[in-house]
DNA sequence: GTGGATTGAGAAAGCGCTTTCTGAGCCATT
DNA sequence: AATGGCTCAGAAAGCGCTTTCTCAATCCAC
C-alpha cells in the first residue's frame, strides 16, 4: 500500500461542501454553525478517518498539548514511580507526555531539552539529581532560559542549585538525619554507607544528613566508611562485596545505602556472603520504592511520597510561575522501620 | 518576564543579513553556502539561542523524529524494562520517544493512538497485552489503518490477534508449558494458578500453555484452581490471601503466578500467613523482571528477554514493512529455577 | 416596510519552515 | 569579446491549520 498523503481538513471541507473555516469551526466547536452543516462536516470527517495534523495546529493556533519529562532511567523503580505521578496529572489535564531517558549522560540531558524546546512542549520536567557541574549547569541554563522566555514552563524534582526553577524537593538531608537518629537509637555505633556518585546532589544531601546526625551523637563517619558505587542495584551489590572484602573482621553493625535500589543489591551481596540481616548486620535504604516492603527481610527505609513528587511537579508546571522567583515545595520523608534493621548483636 | 515570541529563523536570517533560504540551508547543511555567510548565520543563531520550531519543520515536509510508545503502566517493572530497550534503540536512531501510560483503560489506549496520529509520529509501538474485545479491536483498527496508510509504522510487543501488525511475540504458551514441565518434574501434582484478567491475551496464552502441559502429564487444572486477580503486586497478594482462606488444608504444593509482579505479592502473602517457600509451597512466576533474583527466596520464573523485546519492536518499526504481510518475531523464554521452588514435602 | 442589529459562512492572512524555481555573478571556452 | 555552463543566493510557493475580517442573509423593533 503506497504512502498516500494524509487526509486534510481541506479534504473534509470539500467533501462536506463547506469552507475550510467552517470545517475547522465544527471540529473544534469554536463557534456556532448551522446544524445541517455541522452534521455534514462531522460525517465527512468520520468517513475519511480524518485526524488533524497536530503540527499544523500547533503552528497556526498555538496550543501545545505535550509536556516533556526527562529522567535518568525509565527502568529504575524510583523514576518509574515518580513518572507515574506525573502521568496521572498530565492525563487528567489532557496533556501528552514525552518521557526521555538520559541513561545518566549529562550531554544527552541537554540535548533532550533542546529537542523539547524545538517541539514547543508546554512544559519540561527534570526528574532526578542534578549534576553538580558548572559546565553542565551553564549548558542547561542556556537551553532553559530561552525556552522559558518563549513561554515554556519548567519544573524539577529533586534538584535545585544553579538552575533557578520551580522545584519539588524531597527532604533528603532531614530524612537521612532522621534515619540516622533511629539507627543510633537502636544501638548502632559502627556504620558504613553505600553512596552513589558524588556529582549527584541527592547523594551529597543524604550523605550530609546522615553523617551530620551521626556526628551529633559523637559518631564519626570516616572517609573509608563511605563506599562509592554506581547508582544502581549492581552498584550496591559491588560496593557491598568490596566492603566485605576489605574488612571481614571489623564489620560495621549497620549499612546505609543512599537509595533502596542500591540496598537491594547490598542485601543480595550480604546473603551470598552468608551474613544474616539484621542478625549480623542491619541494612537501611532510602526512597521506599514499592518493592522493598516485599523483600525478606523487608527493608527499613525513608519513605518518600514518590508519586506525589511527580504530581506536584507537574502541577507546578501547569499552573505556571506566579511570580518570577522560583518556588520550592518541600516534601518530607518518614522513616519506616522494617525487619532489615535491629539492635546490634556485637 | 513577558512571554516574548520565539526566535524564528527569520530573526536569524535578518540578523545575519541573509535570506531565509540561506539561513535554512546553513542550519541544515542542505546545500553549500559561501563560508562567510555560513559563519554569519551560525553566529547569529547561537547568539539568539535559536531553536527551530519542530512543528513548522514537520509541516514543511520535513522529518518526524518522534515515536509513540503506549504501555499499560510505566511503573510496572515489566513495561519499564521493555521501555528501556525501546528507548535505547530510539535514542541510537535519533528519535524522541513519547511514552504514554493507559492505566489499562482500553479507551485511553485508543485515544492515545489518535493523538499520536495527529502528531504524525513516525511510529507507534503498542506494548503489552491486547484486550480481547471485538469492539476495542475495531476502534483500534479504525485508528491504526489510516495511520499506516498515511505512512506511519506500527509495531507491537506481546499481542497479535485481530490487528494485523508487526509483532514481537514472547513465547508465552511455550514458556508456561516448559515451566509446568519442570514443576511436574520436581514432583508437584497439585497446582494453583494466580491469573490476571481473562481479557488479556497474555493471561490466556500462559494459562493455556501451563494447563496444557499439566494435562499432558495427567494433571487436571480445575476452574477453582485458577484465581483471578488484578495484574499487579496487590492483585497477586489478594488472590493468594483468598486462596489461603478458601482451603487451608488441601493446599496446592505449587503456586504459579502468571507474572512475576503478581508472584511478588503472593510471596509476601504467604510469608504473612506463616507459610515457608519452598518448604510449604513452591512459587513460580513469569517474566524474570530484574528484581526477582534479589528476593529471598529468589523466584523461579520464565526469563523473557525484556529489553530485547522492546529493541526488536523498535527496530521493526524503524525498518518499516518489507512486504504487506505483518511480520512476527518470536522470542522464546527460558525457565530459570531458583530457590522459590523445590520438591513437594507433602 | 424600512433601518439597524445579529448571526453565521467564506475569503484570506498568517504560523515558521523547507524547497523548488529564478536569476545574478563568475569562470572557462571559442 | 561574446557565449555557454556553473555555482550559489534570494524570491516565493506551499505544508495544514486557526482566526480575524468581510459581507450576505436573517431577524426584530418601530
Amino acid at each position: 500500500m503506497k504512502a498516500r498523503p494524509h487526509v486534510t481538513l481541506e479534504d473534509v471541507a470539500r467533501s462536506a461542501n463547506v469552507s475550510l473555516a467552517t470545517a475547522s469551526r465544527v471540529l473544534n466547536g469554536t463557534a456556532s454553525v448551522r446544524a445541517d452543516l455541522r452534521e455534514r462536516v462531522s460525517t465527512a470527517a468520520a468517513e475519511l478517518a480524518y485526524a488533524p495534523n497536530a503540527h499544523a495546529q500547533a503552528l497556526a493556533g498555538g496550543t501545545h498539548r505535550t509536556v516533556g519529562v526527562i529522567c535518568h532511567d525509565v527502568s529504575d523503580p524510583y523514576f518509574a514511580a515518580i513518572a507515574g505521578g506525573v502521568m496521572r496529572v498530565a492525563t487528567d489535564n489532557g496533556l501528552l507526555v514525552m518521557l526521555a531517558g538520559t541513561f545518566r549522560d549529562p550531554d544527552r540531558e541537554v540535548a533532550y531539552v533542546s529537542t523539547l524546546r524545538a517541539q514547543r512542549a508546554a512544559a519540561i520536567l527534570l526528574i532526578g539529581s542534578a549534576f553538580e557541574d558548572r559546565a553542565w549547569e551553564r549548558a542547561m541554563a542556556a537551553e532553559l532560559e530561552p525556552y522559558r522566555r518563549g513561554g515554556g514552563q519548567v519544573a524539577a524534582v529533586s534538584r535545585h542549585r544553579g538552575l533557578k526553577i520551580d522545584t519539588v524537593q524531597p527532604d533528603n538531608k532531614g530524612g537521612a538525619a532522621a534515619l540516622a537518629k533511629e539507627l543510633v537509637g537502636l544501638g548502632h555505633k559502627r556504620f558504613a554507607v553505600l553512596a552513589g556518585p558524588r556529582r549527584l546532589s541527592t547523594v551529597i544531601d543524604r550523605l550530609a544528613g546522615f553523617s551530620g546526625e551521626l556526628a551529633a551523637h559523637g559518631i564519626e563517619l570516616r572517609d573509608d566508611d563511605v563506599i562509592e558505587g554506581a547508582f544502581s542495584r549492581d552498584g550496591g551489590y559491588e560496593a557491598t562485596k568490596q566492603l566485605l572484602a576489605g574488612r571481614k573482621r571489623k564489620l560495621p553493625t549497620c549499612l546505609f545505602a543512599v537509595t533502596d535500589v542500591m540496598a537491594i543489591g547490598a542485601l543480595t551481596a550480604l546473603r551470598e556472603e552468608g551474613l544474616s540481616v539484621p542478625g549480623d548486620i542491619s541494612v537501611a535504604g532510602f526512597d521506599d520504592i514499592p518493592v522493598v516492603r516485599d523483600l525478606a527481610p523487608a527493608l527499613t527505609t525513608v519513605r518518600l511520597p514518590l508519586e506525589e513528587l511527580g504530581e506536584r511537579a507537574m502541577e507546578m508546571a501547569i499552573k505556571g510561575a506566579a511570580g518570577s522567583r522560583p518556588r520550592t515545595v518541600r516534601l518530607s520523608g518518614e522513616v519506616v522501620l522494617r525487619e532489615s534493621t535491629g539492635r546490634p548483636k556485637r
